[in-house]
DNA sequence: CAAATATCATCTCATCTGAGACGATACAAG
DNA sequence: CTTGTATCGTCTCAGATGAGATGATATTTG
């Protein structure tokens, strides 16, 4: 027996839908990263990306922690204190602002962060390779554009088709 | 005067470290649709993704629900449990196992759906049309690559459907 | 200057999340 | 059949999450 024709539009496939998709792929990857660095450091994902953010080097208010990491400020405000906790990161008073706190990486986050930095970039590694260098370069590309149309999408109530600029 | 040069390992740039960035993307694009689908249709996400893949035809198990979704059992419980709450979707016996349910979109839901999808292809258009046609080809093997390979770091976990397949 | 407003980091609290427990059912081995 | 083990969907509970409130400090305005 044919079946019968599907009425309404087109169903969607869901699993070649692209926000579907990019979801699962960052949920996937990031799961497979927090593990890690929970089993072999003891961080997880919010305290790793401060640390990350510290150790490039200058010390940092909790403020600018917020805008480097992505994160939202309870988040950054908790893995900052969990960090401090564990003597990792150390506050010390703002000298131009007595709400704001500066962090940087204590000499215990110190060590720690250079023993991190290679095995992420192993584990970073052992994801790109599935790639090819082309699309590890074009992926760079994609993701640059997807993050600012995203996040334009969000603060933008109504309608999508203006064929405006870029 | 020159800065101190950094010792140990050269600082890892979080903004160029590739699963940073895809969770930050992923999470971006999905908070993007979840305002839209919470404020238009009133659904979270993980029940839009339960109708989604019901809305492609078949009644499904709550388990074939699962491995489609990507989601976890309990999420996809939660979610078909409201949903039928509302009535969007009927929850029935499953014939050959008394543990399971059959789940299909309800007539209420099925409207809903066709409310959705046309909405859902403009949503992902307009996140699409930031990259050009070849970056989409692209992006679409990138991520098929990204996902298997994440997913076997985290040891074999999930076999999510990948597009490609049939 | 004082008063009004804005911003900082934290706290509160309602909600979401998922690992494991659970009872029910299915299936396999003896 | 009986027993043991696997799987079904749900529940429990401890922890994560984030919007909004909070108190302290900064900045702007008059």
């Amino acid at each position: 027996m044919p079946r019968s024709p599907p009425p309404g539009p087109a169903p969607l496939r869901l699993a070649e839908f692209l926000p579907y998709r990019l979801s699962v792929v960052g949920e996937t990857v990031s799961r497979a990263f927090a593990d890690r660095y929970e089993a072999e450091f003891g961080l997880s994902i919010p305290e790793w990306r401060v640390m990350a953010i510290l150790g490039e080097g200058e010390p940092l208010s909790t403020q600018e922690v917020i805008v480097r990491s992505g994160m939202d400020r309870v988040k950054v405000s908790r893995a900052a204190i969990r960090l401090a906790a564990k003597s990792l990161v150390a506050r010390t008073p703002h000298p131009q602002d007595q709400r704001a706190h500066i962090l940087r990486l204590a000499p215990k986050g110190l060590s720690l962060y250079r023993l991190i930095v290679p095995r992420a970039r192993t584990l970073q590694a052992a994801l790109a390779e599935a790639l090819t260098a082309e699309e590890q370069r074009v992926l760079d590309v994609i993701l640059g554009k997807l993050h600012r149309r995203a996040a334009s999408l969000r603060g933008w109530k109504d309608e999508v088709s203006d064929p405006g600029l870029e």
